[in-house]
DNA sequence: TCTACAATCGAATCGCAATTCAATTGCTGG
DNA sequence: CCAGCAATTGAATTGCGATTCGATTGTAGA
């Protein structure tokens, strides 16, 4: 018994990608394997050939998502420009790939508590062991995502390049207004993923523009 | 086959209060009735003596949050100031309300997708046609209240009080600010709510203010 | 004190969702 | 063409969670 010649093109990436629509759609602990599967046109038990269970497959999409994110990221921070050139192009950069996949960027808000959550449930060993180091790297990064952030915008604060901030306060206060974008931007709305990211760009610069 | 005696004192509210605590933890879908029953000492049956069902409870706690935030901000959106002070006034008073009640700002944040998901679930016609109401009604405050923002800021650009912005993406980008709040701070850490708030107001007339 | 309603509870129902498994089909290299 | 691994699947298992219900207890009045 086992069915399903014609399409057989979908790969793990695939997966992750149709996941994160669905993730977006209901959230982690209202979407089944089956929607999912559906999503990839599969059945919800071939999603575990591909998947140890469903926690991974979540851990999987934010670890791609965040990836993805970072690389870029990093690139621009380390360019050799002043501080508001690196701060902007960050932004740009965040801002565009939220707009670009809000299905992920969604899932990077939403979803991360559902993975911090996943401990006392059954009584998998070996799973737990695994899952709970990947997602402590996974937290790892995440933080340290965060970190290219503020440390362009200290840095700017002590070259006297920017107001005298609160580079921590400021650095959420950045990624909780690019975090919001996922929630309400769409595409083929009035303003186009880059025109946001201008007015973003435009924004926080005004805000650390020394008097 | 009934018991307990003593503690009759839990109503209504408290269950609101303490059902805003366990989401906060764990988020809607994976919030249980007896979770939420366990906090103020109940059994999942004697919730449904309070609300009609999981969802009601979940949008009555959304609700209640939601009118207390709004309540004050009308009051200071119409004080006789500029749009500077009023725009002050209503970041302090939101970021304060938010760290003063993180639960609830963070059910704001997270759990109204699950309100909104609600729909082609179980048959209750009955049920069903009266949460719809309820919910386009939250729907619409919610979006009065993002519009008390917007008008202050629209008013504050048009009288050329403040630089030329997109009053909605900027209001879009303090409200993102202010919700990720809800996710970051926590009582007892570097900065008070107040702490917080003063930033929040510094940064966003900064960026506002004429060149 | 007696009545009616409010607040609770234990137990039973019902359906669903994650996960497992053995069997089947499709390639791919030899 | 054959062996072996990859990809899939239907069906069965299990457990949990929302909700219902009848019974019980508390309390406010009449």
């Amino acid at each position: 018994m086992a069915r399903k010649p014609a399409d057989q093109s979908v790969d793990r990436e695939d997966i992750l990608w149709a996941a994160a629509e669905v993730l977006h759609r209901n959230g982690y602990e209202a979407t089944t394997m089956k929607d999912i599967a559906a999503q990839v046109n599969l059945t919800a038990a071939s999603l575990y050939h591909h998947f140890k269970n469903k926690d991974f497959l979540l851990l999987n999409v934010l670890e791609v998502g965040l990836d993805y994110t970072i690389a870029k990221l990093e690139a621009v921070a380390e360019q050799d420009t002043t501080n508001a050139e690196k701060l902007a192009g960050m932004i740009r950069w965040h801002v565009v790939s939220v707009t670009g996949n809000v299905a992920v960027g969604a899932a990077m808000v939403f979803e991360i508590r559902a993975v911090l959550n996943v401990s006392g449930k059954k009584g998998d060993e070996d799973f737990m062991s695994e899952f709970v180091a990947r997602r402590d790297r996974f937290v790892a990064r995440r933080d340290y995502f965060e970190s290219l952030f503020r440390n362009v915008l200290q840095a700017g604060v002590d070259a006297g390049e920017f107001r005298p901030v609160d580079a921590n306060i400021v650095t959420k206060g950045i990624l909780g207004a690019h975090n919001w974008v996922a929630v309400w931007f769409r595409a083929g709305g009035r303003l186009t993923g880059e025109e946001v990211a201008d007015v973003m760009v435009d924004t926080w610069l005004a805000a650390l523009k020394l008097e």
